[in-house]
DNA sequence: GGAGAAGCGG
DNA sequence: CCGCTTCTCC
């Protein structure tokens, strides 16, 4: 998979250097109601400083969306909502803001609210609530394959249209390997596990997307997601199902999943995910 | 209606003097779920200070009784209780205890635990959550007409039993007159203020029972509930319908509703009411 | 408006 | 376990 030089042309992110010099910040999250974790979400803006927080399950309509809080913070964002469940959103720290954003699929109909797309500085940033799948007996897994594919023809497309300037980041709902999970023999071919669920994740990484947690840990456990029963949290049994991938038109400088939120109050069941990129073509 | 004095060779209410002095202080509560309620409840008896407390809407099993903190508190116990609704409790500051308690109204069958007895001291403490009826249109107001009419006999009996040593406390949902009610108008003739359920109320003053709150201030205009909507607390839009009636044979000293704990969070929609009551008979 | 239930989704 | 919903009751 050659780097492809002859399209891109782009600028820098930012004009002047942020916080991280020259490097982008953005980071996943599923927050698992937005409604209830907006506070979360504030106070992790404002210690992380990321330039770009995708969140996935804002469990809130289009109107709900908490834009005043979210700009009062110095964030631009743009969202896709949909009452109860899902609901995806990319917040921009200003100057940056998201331009040309695309809900949904194109040409994948779907009436839930899982995808929305951005281009942010020169990359085009897509952000995803990946089916759940509930139990590989399910039709919510046929379902879930049906939407893989969807989502598989979409990045290809992405990808060739920005020059491989796209991070494709959200909650996967597939852990990619058995390293990413705290006990693969009870996980073997079950949901977010299954041998069809990872083979789609190596297709989209095929299509020449880079795991950047993976990338820049090749050996590290860690999770990103622990059930809320059970404990799970606390004996640190969880799955590395949040993902930031992308394309061979960028550069990982480093990544990491912050624990810390899982341990405030009332947490999400998931951790913020991050990647810093280098913004040298 | 003369004062029995053949009957009743009672001892003082208890050994030594309480913080009341010589007088015991009861009160009635509807808590509105004792389990979100607890804390609001053992911290108002740690500074009422009150040596019976009856609850109302408990909305919990018998098995859920919180008995250990209401003991650590210093209190005992006797408790009706009932999944989802209704449900009442008599707390006794120690060393009173609470003696030949009897849950419902004998005799009369139902299958909502509304109504709990038990010997204090030398008096008999009836507990009640009133049937609320809903409207006068409702089937439920039929019900509570039946039910007052099953009540009053069995006061009239518990007053013949206890030479008149009875206390009859907790939520009437009925306000007795208009001065009870922030708008007379409005609720004129409306459920908990129609002409049988006042009736009603009257007809067990009647037996010889005293309105204590009524009784110690004859022309205050005071509240122990508020709905919870239209910010009608903080307005002081509300009604007096949690009482504390006591029989021929006792007599009172004081009485108030406190409408603090009504302003904590979460609060109860209704606020305790209390009354203090002379051991001389 | 605030409590509880029951049911869905994860 | 935790969030959402709709429902009932007051």
């Amino acid at each position: 998979m050659p780097l492809e030089s002859g399209g891109s042309n782009h600028a820098s992110f930012l004009d002047q250097p942020n916080d991280h010099g020259v490097a982008l910040k953005l980071a996943t999250w599923n927050v698992n109601s937005l409604k209830v974790r907006l506070p979360h979400v504030l106070s992790w803006l404002s210690t992380s400083q990321c330039d770009v927080l995708c969140l996935q399950e804002l469990k809130l309509e289009q109107a709900a969306f908490p834009q005043a809080e979210i700009e009062a913070a110095g964030y631009r964002a743009a969202w896709f909502g949909q009452k109860t469940y899902n609901g995806v959103a990319i917040l921009t720290r200003l100057p940056l803001e998201p331009r040309d954003v695309v809900c949904g699929i194109p040409d994948y109909p779907d009436v839930q609210s899982r995808v929305i797309a951005a281009t942010v500085g020169d990359m085009r940033v897509i952000c995803a609530y990946f089916v759940n799948g509930e139990s590989v007996e399910s039709d919510k897994y046929q379902y879930k394959l049906a939407w893989l594919a969807g989502l598989h023809r979409y990045i290809e497309r992405e990808l060739q249209l920005h020059d491989g300037r796209v991070v494709l980041l959200g909650d996967f709902n597939i852990a990619p390997a058995d390293l990413d999970v705290y006990d693969p023999a009870a996980w073997q071919d079950k949901v977010l596990c299954s041998k069809p669920e990872r083979d789609a994740f190596d297709q989209l990484i095929a299509l020449g997307l880079t795991d950047g947690f993976r990338h820049c840990h090749p050996d590290t456990v860690a999770y990103s997601w622990w059930d809320y029963r059970a404990a799970m949290f606390r004996r640190n049994l969880g799955l590395r199902i949040d993902h930031i991938l992308y394309g061979h038109g960028l550069r990982a400088l480093d990544a990491a999943i912050d624990t810390e939120p899982r341990r405030w109050e009332r947490p999400s069941d998931h951790a913020p995910v991050w990647l810093t990129l280098d913004d040298q073509p």
